[in-house]
RNA sequence: GCCGGGGUAGCUCAGCUAGGUAGAGCGCCGGGCUGUUAACCCGGUGGUCGGGGGUUCGAGUCCCCUCCCCGGCGCCA
């Protein structure tokens, strides 16, 4: 543009004095008679405008008097230090248009839960969320760079599918022509096909649950971040994991403070994510740790939302917990040779009472083995066919995991409620807007 | 699917346990104000009490049915 605009953290970094343009949406709004306060608000951050009769036209005066709340502004004038404005620099204003008028905005705080969710498309404009998809944003592109450096290949499986992966979990059937087909809920089989070729391969993608979960922890929609490799065991899968989550956390510590500052959340607690290995117990130590804790529980039983949050108090960095007991996990996994018990599983589950966010294993790679574990699940063989198929033909050791990208970013920036690391959560029969 | 809480003004809620025909704050509108930080001050506007049925002289309030939302559990990432 010819003039030029400047962003709102530009400004601050101008000489004073400097005339500037700039542009966004009325932020703040304060109507003090014969001068005006604006706040501006653009994709960066915020900034102070005064219309002053003293050096603003009177047109432009009342201009700033209608430019009510969540109006779209094209402001000119000159930059000033004042330590009363927010951020210490403000704009006096010479000119002042409105480009878009925005007549009685419908949030104006204090709103409950529930009315923000029905005007999520206007509530999404605010300065917190505005920060998470930043911080999202810097997650996604961590993740890029971690698999690009480790010699992974990004790949892009279907969302069409034909199948569950698990047989219990619920699926969105969708009418493919006349054809039954769901919304995939991990494309982990089509990324153990493609480890055939390209050996280490990973995939971000939405995964679909239709399971009907009312907590802080679950979305219908929800991306996954997926990958897997041939020639690796379970400890080599979670040295990848650990890795990569304290990766991601550094780059998030580097380039976001801002944001997480803007979120309240306190750096200290993500410090010690920083350093692998994670901390790695066994089903069976957890359980015993349980039991020390007073919770009845015994080996065999599977670990609730309440015993996850217990054993996190023990923990300051995420940490695994490996060695299931087959009958709770997945019929695709490897059991322990040493103990055909215990599944070559792993969860890792993030501290400060988040849970459970990456699940991996070891993968059955023996047909024989494979065939037998699904049909002592009650499922039929016959639809699994090609996921057998890659056990026919060169099969080789394999492990992946997947891990939920929501679920890490509530534990990155210490928000509540997995929607709020969204813009259009997908949750509670909720599908407006 | 289960357990708990809740639908009263545009928003957040009080009123319900002792039935008598609706209230506050904020917003909004108008006016005032030359440094506001969710500005402030004065005045005004505002509701078929989620829907349906019942009891009653009379129901926001009691009873039954139903819809919706929130918090949690299970399931999982």
């Amino acid at each position: 543009m010819a003039a030029g605009y400047v962003s709102t953290r530009m400004v601050k970094e101008l000489e004073p004095g400097s005339r500037v343009k700039v542009r966004g949406w009325v932020y703040r709004h304060r109507d003090l008679g014969r001068k005006v306060f604006i706040v501006l608000r653009d994709a960066d951050g915020i900034l102070q405008l005064v219309a002053d009769e003293a050096y603003t036209p009177q047109k432009y005066v009342e201009e700033a008097r209608n430019a009510s709340i969540e109006s779209s502004i094209i402001a000119e004038g000159v930059t000033a230090r004042d330590p009363r404005a927010p951020g210490g620099v403000e704009l006096r204003l010479e000119r002042l248009e409105i480009v878009g008028p925005s007549v009685d905005f419908p949030i104006k705080g204090g709103e409950g839960i529930d009315y923000l969710l029905e005007n999520r498309h206007l509530w999404i404009r605010s300065r917190k969320l505005t920060a998470m998809w930043r911080i999202r944003q810097t997650a996604f592109k961590a993740f890029r760079e971690f698999f690009e450096s480790r010699g992974f290949w990004e790949v892009s499986p279907p969302m069409l599918t034909q199948a569950a992966v698990e047989g219990g979990a619920t699926l969105f059937k969708v009418d493919f022509f006349g054809k039954p087909a769901y919304l995939t809920q991990s494309s982990q089989f089509y990324l153990e096909a493609l480890i055939f070729s390209l050996e280490r391969v990973w995939t971000l993608a939405p995964s679909f649950r239709a399971e009907r979960s009312r907590t802080r922890r679950h979305l219908y929609e929800y991306w996954h971040l997926e990958a897997e490799e041939a020639w690796v065991g379970m400890e080599g899968e979670m040295k990848l994991v650990e890795e990569l989550v304290a990766y991601t956390t550094k780059r998030i510590l580097e380039e976001r403070l801002e944001e997480l500052s803007l979120l309240k959340r306190k750096t200290e607690p993500l410090e010690p994510a920083l350093k692998t290995p994670y901390p790695r117990i066994r089903y069976e130590e957890a359980i015993r740790r349980l039991q020390g804790k007073g919770v009845k529980i015994e080996y065999g039983d599977d670990l609730g939302a309440d015993e996850e949050r217990l054993l996190t108090e023990d923990f300051d960095t995420p940490f695994f917990i490996t060695h299931f007991p087959m009958e709770l996990k997945s019929f695709y996994m490897k059991p322990d040779p040493h103990n055909p018990r215990e599944a070559l599983a792993f969860d890792l589950l993030a501290p400060e009472g988040v849970g459970e966010i990456v699940g991996g294993s070891e993968r059955q790679d023996d047909y024989q083995a494979l065939y037998k574990q699904i049909e002592s699940r009650g499922y039929n063989p016959e639809d699994y066919q090609w996921y057998l198929d890659l056990r026919k033909y060169g099969s080789v050791p394999h492990s992946g995991f997947g891990l939920g990208v929501e679920r890490y970013l509530m534990w990155v920036t210490g928000v509540n409620h997995v929607r709020d690391t969204v813009p259009f959560p997908r949750f509670r029969d909720r599908i407006y807007p």
